[in-house]
DNA sequence: TTGTACGCGTTATCAT
DNA sequence: ATGATAACGCGTACAA
């Protein structure tokens, strides 16, 4: 017998491996299956009846609220345990008006992005962290409508908070981001009137501590490689090489502008030689490009380190896959994303306290290049 | 006046930039700030009363129903612009059971799947097609405890459908979840009693067609360096390599693995080199591989495509980045993230249509090194 | 400590 | 074509 009471209602509602939908309310059933989550997904209601007690009980219990009977609680979550349910994501946002979600905002061209291993890294972090809690990383990549999409996804409340890896980020659509809820920035970001928190690593000394390493073991003659001068990591690595030769009295060496990526490295290298082959050491502004100057100066059988010392940047995986390891720069970039997403889950916790800025700090990792 | 009715349920509730807060519902405001969408976020009943129509006819008209007058639509529309109007995600989703969300599970190790090119163009892919939706992209990485975790959030309904890079997935929590959900795979999975879609690129056919291009330019002692022998596509083009060659009734050359790296192709490139001299022509199984290594060979006087013709896979970015340009073999990797998107959106749309697997071709790219 | 009851913002059914 | 109205599943004042 069929009532038309509204009782059931948590009965053969959704089914996923079954071929006869029962009731469902979607039109799109064009082929017999209907995903969704699992068929019958169990409602805190289902529990509280197991295990004798109210819903509101059992929301206590999964909440983790102190005030809850242990003998209830136990019940509760035996329960749960035979039932197998885990609270409906929608419903919980519905009423407690947050998503649980953050947002990574990635300035447009993807591939450019997801090829980087800094930003790998800083992904990499950001989820370490979100692991320890259960909140979820939305990746929204700004296109061709940045504006007008994303902005309404973020008001729709889709979102708590958002993280900005501030590349090169010239659009003022974040400070409309801003404007609506808590942000941090990776990177510092082109304008300082934005409302949000900032996370970057301290580059002018990183440069600084690796170019001081080739005077410290007696290099004079000291080169650099540089990185993209359109990037302001490029712009400071560049100046934490002249601050630490200018501190110690020396003229500074050639410069020869690479992009970070490997080939820029291997003609950066070939056009240093070229220019001036007096050289005894070069610092190179990403491990990427020394990889690929390397060979060169082995090939022509300069010796590293012995005739010309070299430190790199980055200390990414290709430091260690070189003929010669790289003496290069640490840059806590997976702490960096760590400290982004900590930053935003305190805020979004209610804690004020957290710096409006962190400066990660860098560090010398020695090797054989120098 | 303050009254203590339930009125006013959509005032001064959620706050943003405002100290004072009213009546939050919250307990972890620690801060005077509490973290919302927006100030005060107009809803559907709100448009309702300011279109003069009931909230039914603005959800049909948000939802571009058919059945509805124009004029009332108008007003409608007027009402949403005015009031900066956007659904709330979690009512929606709580109300049609969609979560319009798709999860992309990694299998583990972000670091190594974010620095790859080619998921990064995978990504991207989904991404790009995710655009011409309204869906969004949750990343979800299997970390220590994937099934835990991982298993759970999916089963809260907080995605409809999943795309699994299968890199190497060993794990058979991927069953669980294909018992939950739709789900596509980009690249062939490890196990084929899956419940999935598979999207994956022709390795093989990819090889040989590089392997007879160096056989069409009447190359006879054709090399190669190889990807990873633990992963499918490293097999697979072997595999072509070999096929191709047999085919012309040519003798395999030698043969050095590399694991896709562009130091790995160095070393691979010094130890062909010293295996056998002999050799003039080349497939590389990778770009970065092959940019590693042609700096050996120009180094040493080899000159490429004269001497030793090369062919790289990938056409990567460091493909016209080299100093001879590769020729290589273009895969579509970001078309293939768009077609696993569009299979999962189609799906979701009820549409059966979608074949369970869809090989993509590869493509010949000649520039100068081959 | 526990239960009742209302509200969260939409969708969808069913009359009209 | 349109409007009540009942879900959707959960959180939480408030009362007990």
């Amino acid at each position: 017998m069929t009532t038309t009471s509204s009782a059931g209602a948590t009965e053969g509602r959704r089914e996923y491996h079954t071929l006869a939908v029962s009731s469902s309310r979607r039109s799109a059933a064009v082929s017999g299956k209907s995903h969704a989550a699992r068929p019958t997904a169990p409602t805190l209601e289902a529990v509280a009846a197991m295990a004798g007690v109210s819903r509101a009980t059992v929301s206590r219990v999964v909440n983790g609220s102190s005030t809850v009977n242990p003998d209830s609680a136990d019940a509760v979550k035996r329960a749960i345990a035979e039932l197998g349910y885990v609270p409906n994501r929608a419903a919980r946002s519905l009423a407690s008006q947050q998503s649980h979600a953050i947002a990574l905002v990635v300035p447009e061209d993807t591939t450019r992005f997801f090829g980087d291993v800094y930003f790998a890294s800083i992904v990499s972090g950001i989820n370490r962290r979100l692991e320890r809690s259960d909140y979820l990383l939305n990746l929204m990549v700004a296109s061709s409508a940045p504006e007008g999409k994303m902005l309404r996804y973020l008001a729709g409340g889709v979102v708590d908070g958002v993280a900005v890896v501030s590349h090169h980020t010239s659009d003022r659509f974040v400070h409309q981001i801003a404007d609506m809820l808590p942000m941090v920035f990776g990177g510092r970001p082109a304008f300082s009137d934005i409302d949000g928190y900032v996370v970057d690593v301290d580059n002018v000394a990183g440069a600084a501590k690796a170019t001081q390493r080739l005077i410290d073991i007696g290099r004079t003659r000291i080169a650099t490689i540089t990185g993209p001068m359109t990037m302001q990591s490029g712009l400071d690595r560049v100046a934490g090489w002249r601050q630490a030769l200018e501190q110690a009295g020396l003229e500074p060496g050639p410069m020869v502008h690479g992009d970070y990526t490997l080939p820029s490295g291997t003609r950066a290298a070939r056009e240093l030689l070229a220019l001036d082959s007096s050289i005894d050491g070069v610092f190179v502004a990403s491990d990427l490009m020394a990889s690929g100057a390397q060979p060169v100066f082995i090939d022509r059988g300069i010796s590293v380190p012995a005739d010309v010392a070299m430190v790199g940047y980055d200390d990414s995986p290709s430091a260690v896959a070189t003929e010669v390891p790289l003496t290069t720069i640490r840059q806590p970039s997976e702490r960096m994303g760590e400290e982004m997403a900590d930053i935003l889950l305190a805020v979004l916790a209610g804690d004020d306290s957290k710096p409006r800025e962190t400066l990660m700090p860098t560090e010398l990792i020695v090797r054989e290049s120098a």
